[in-house]
DNA sequence: ACCTGAACACCGTTCAAGT
DNA sequence: ACCTGAACACCGTTCAAGT
């Protein structure tokens, strides 16, 4: 049991900040589906309606905890090229998703219900602004800007579910030997092709791969 | 309030295979977020027990639903070059979606749970066998087939989102242009780039675009 | 072996009552 | 205006009891 100590000197007046800020802390520690208005009650040492009155619900707060991290993230010193400022931009997004996993799973959400909340929008300005600095034709720039997004946190998101799997204290090396071994175990009628890059699994660099992937969208985009 | 009918005559036996195909039913009528065991135990007209005999907890349930979509969606009769059978897998996954939104959150989530789970590693062999049809380098491989998936199921979720706002008898043109002329009204400072491409939206072609998108990694891929 | 359905533990949310 | 905390509605899961 992961103990929830009250961080709070009950003098401090309550804000939507510190509501939020907390959530931010305990989606680290104790995780996702364990963040309920519960451990958050405790740990603010406060009723569950004295958050209803800073935040109208579960979901508010989730997001107001996405846009925080996200927003954060996003704050990048210009790198000189467009290709070294969209390095920047895919690196912090990755950094961010690898420091705080549920990222991922709330990001994945937040761009399934469209047209509403702000992070995402920002994500996809931010990467867009970059891309029309290199000089493609107009017409491409959503299709590309598109690619890169859904590649940046789909590729951002599997990394830190692999090393949420992992564990904090646990081995990169060894695991990746198990996800090879397992890997070039699969049935070779069905999963030929996975088997076969089995191998490449054991010994990447996530970063350097991660960004092998931007580079190869990159070319794609300027031909 | 979705009346939810139970479609069965309790003489035939419940099964595995017939609750999830409940569930699957339910999940495109009723939504995800509204499946649950009450639901789903008037439908098949039996109790919660019954549906624990044949399954071990709701996210098996869930697992199971969007295998049996996803593996259905995943047979695809060979088209001639590896080009053509890479768009026909992506456009497979693309309906698929389509047709279940809920296929969107749930791929995510299986993604973010890493190594468990036999879905997304049969995407990922699906799309990784037909890009060896390519010539590329060996080296090359995962990172190319990683970008592919990742686009795929990331731009199909984003169009399933919109549809899904959008409602089974939306006008998809005035969507569309409400979509450009929300864009448009946003703030200059913060989202010029957003606003620059919001023409863009309003006559597109969603597949066409999605298929532009894959043609912009593959090339990228090829060089 | 397969099914029933009441009971349980837990969770997000509300709201009358307090300061 | 801001907070308390008991009460509520709902949900997934269990399990003693039935066939």
């Amino acid at each position: 049991m992961t103990r929830v100590t009250p961080r709070t000197r009950r003098s401090e007046a309550l804000s939507r900040e510190r509501i939020v800020e907390a959530a931010i802390e305990l989606l680290d520690t104790v995780g996702e589906d364990r963040l309920t208005f519960k451990v958050l009650t405790e740990r603010l040492a406060t009723g569950a309606g004295a958050i209803y009155w800073h935040v109208a619900n579960k979901g508010e707060l989730l997001d107001a905890a996405t846009e925080a991290v996200i927003a954060a993230a996003l704050t990048i010193e210009p790198a000189g090229s467009p290709r070294a400022d969209i390095h920047a931009v895919a690196l912090a997004l990755f950094e961010a998703i690898d420091e705080h996993p549920w990222l991922a799973t709330q990001l994945a959400l937040q761009l399934s219900r469209s047209p509403s909340g702000t992070v995402t929008p920002r994500i996809f300005e931010s990467i867009g602004r970059r891309v029309s600095a290199l000089d493609v034709p107009e017409s491409t720039l959503f299709t590309a800007s598109s690619a890169l997004m859904h590649y940046i946190l789909g590729a951002a998101g599997q990394n830190a579910a692999n090393a949420r799997f992992l564990g904090p204290d646990g081995d990169r090396a060894e695991f990746l030997a198990a996800a090879s071994k397992a890997w070039e175990a699969l049935d070779p009628e069905e999963y030929p092709f996975t088997r076969a890059i089995a191998a490449q699994m054991r010994d990447h660099d996530d970063r350097e791969q991660f960004l092998a992937g931007i580079d190869l969208i990159l070319t794609g985009i300027r031909s």
